[in-house]
DNA sequence: CCCCGGTTTGACAACGTTGTCCACACTCTA
DNA sequence: TAGAGTGTGGACAACGTTGTCAAACCGGGG
């Protein structure tokens, strides 16, 4: 058994502070101060001997005193939905790129979907006073986030606006690329066309939605409201919706997925079928090119998302003023065989 | 021009404090404390005061100042080498569960695969004062992080163990697992496999590569060094290495993958050509049911890796004596169909 | 030798929180 | 009614750092 003695002070197991390390040096508490953040007006020997000090204790600045102390933090908070979407992995990406070029350091968190964890996540990155948040919401309502805002916390939304609080947004063309996916399959012959879609309440989903209506609109193609089915996208729900779609006398001919998740199990629904079914889906998807027919999709740029809600939140902590700004982004259609099919016979 | 007056003091964008709690709710400074961490000895009505107070003025509690105070912050790092890399998904997953059980919090960054930035990232949580570390190594020699385990930041490597100093870690069963992939493709009949993997220095490459050469001794198989290829796995190496050993007079018949990346690769390669090919890859590849043939590999169980990782971390902080240990855990084969072909022709 | 400019250095107070300790206001009992 | 006991509240110091400011030092010119 372990003598878990309670350590009675705290001096974090005993680590060197400055002033340990002054002791040693033989100079003052600011003269290593000075040294640890490259501040002039200290002669080579003196540092030296402060550098030798610090080497030798193995000293390292405690970073929370220091916040405490300056009241800038110089890092920023990022929350995923979903660590293991491979959608956020460049998006991340870019952020860090940007925050490092602002000399910040990205702390990133995963709300793993539920809207309580994000929360949570949310207010303990505030509690530890970052300087700034760029969130992916999982839940529907961000007043909690009210307070921080307003005490300073620069906070941009990425993939859906924020709900029930005005703030800086940057959004992906939705409907737009939905329209530009549904018009690709219209051009090459269909007209009975099934949308597969995440829950309605879900904005991204909303907007996919209005896309596949306008599209559809724009050409002339009445909608039978059986093809739209809109929920949870669950492997079962949308194995058996798709196959509901591509069952019965006037079976649909195409399907627009409504994001990664659903193109995945559509995917897999329409590898056990005889005849060839169109098919195009909003989210790129790895190995969409390898798949034969390979996957035609609608892609985001996930870097370039992420590159622009990280410039408007470091603009914003360099005190741009102004109301808070939506940035919608474009959609790439990319062409890889899935969505040029022809209609089944018939 | 924005008017960026230089905020004068700290004070976080005029955040309130406790102080100024105590003032609204008039009670006393460490009253509001009592309320704000659920201390006894508080009457509901002075509670509600404060509580009042609290909502009113949009507090929240400063955790760069409590860290301070307490010496311990209730918060781990994870230290990621790719976020893109669908693997880590499972695992920081797997990780964060285990921090959420221990009522801490889990920061997580990215080294991108560049020792520098991983080095940056684990002094920068360090000086953080995280109060442990799980670091899936990007660099070669963690002897950096010596003062800061000696100080007392539970450290656990993971994937790989660390460089140049002794620490816990978890790891792959990587030899058996590829000699398992291996006699796979020997079972179905092939004499002839070559092994593309990832540069030699690697230890994960190094062994993998030693339980290729495990299986096919084992078999009788005699290895013509030519059929092993180490080396950067960027696409355009792997893809001429992999064309290399599947042309020439006495071609190999079947392919061991030594890393998802060097899979992808192989698999567009393989898809361009006549005869077909056996292949293993060593990591699960997204999707790898959907092709076809389906892809067999040998599978590391992510989310096991990182719960492992997590508990042993979590005992540490609580105070388990004992030596650095070395955790190895068993790998699986899935059998897709891309392992069971034949030798091809001749 | 003294005083002057500039450079280098250190003492000290703050940042917001929590732990320690003591004071007060009750209640219950003798 | 006094005294002990209990339950509540607040004053104060400390955590490790940085900003302010003044002291000490140095060389050179009077």
């Amino acid at each position: 058994m372990a003598q878990t003695v309670r350590r009675p002070a705290p001096r974090y197991g005993n680590r060197p502070t400055m002033k340990d390390v002054a002791a040693r040096a033989g100079v003052g508490l600011k003269t290593v101060s000075r040294v640890v953040n490259s501040e002039p007006g200290v002669t080579v020997e003196t540092e030296r001997r402060v550098r030798e000090a610090i080497d030798a204790l193995g000293f390292r600045r405690n970073d929370s005193a220091r916040v405490l102390r300056k009241g800038r933090t110089a890092s920023v908070g990022l929350i995923l939905e979903d660590l293991a979407d491979p959608f956020y992995g460049p998006l991340s990406r870019a952020v860090e790129e940007v925050a490092r070029a602002h000399g910040a350091l990205l702390i990133n968190g995963s709300s793993a979907e539920d809207p309580e964890r994000e929360r949570e996540l949310a207010l303990a990155l505030c509690a530890r006073r970052v300087d700034g948040l760029v969130v992916i919401p999982a839940g529907e309502d961000h007043r909690y986030l009210e307070p921080e805002i307003a005490a300073g916390v620069a906070t941009v939304f990425v993939d859906r606006p924020a709900g029930g609080i005005e703030a800086d947004a940057v959004l992906s063309d939705n409907a737009g690329g939905a329209r530009e996916g549904v018009a690709h399959l219209l051009a090459h012959g269909h007209r009975r066309i099934g949308f597969v879609g995440d829950l309605p309440h879900i904005h991204t989903a909303a907007e996919r939605l209005r896309g596949y209506r306008e599209a559809m609109a724009e050409a002339g193609a009445p909608v039978d409201e059986r093809w739209v089915s809109m929920g949870p996208t669950g492997a079962e729900r949308v194995a058996a919706e798709a196959a509901r779609l591509l069952s019965g006398p006037e079976p649909v001919t195409a399907l627009f997925a409504g994001n990664n998740r659903v193109t995945v199990t559509a995917l897999r629904v329409l590898a056990d079928r005889e005849e060839p079914v169109a098919l195009v889906g909003f989210d790129d998807i790895e190995l969409g090119d390898l798949l034969r027919p390979g996957v035609t999709v609608v892609a985001q740029d996930a870097a370039l998302i992420g590159r622009t809600a990280a410039d408007l939140l470091f603009g914003r902590l360099e005190g741009e003023p102004a109301r808070p700004r939506q940035v919608k982004l474009p959609t790439r259609l990319i062409v890889r065989g899935s969505g040029e099919l022809p209609p089944a016979g018939r």
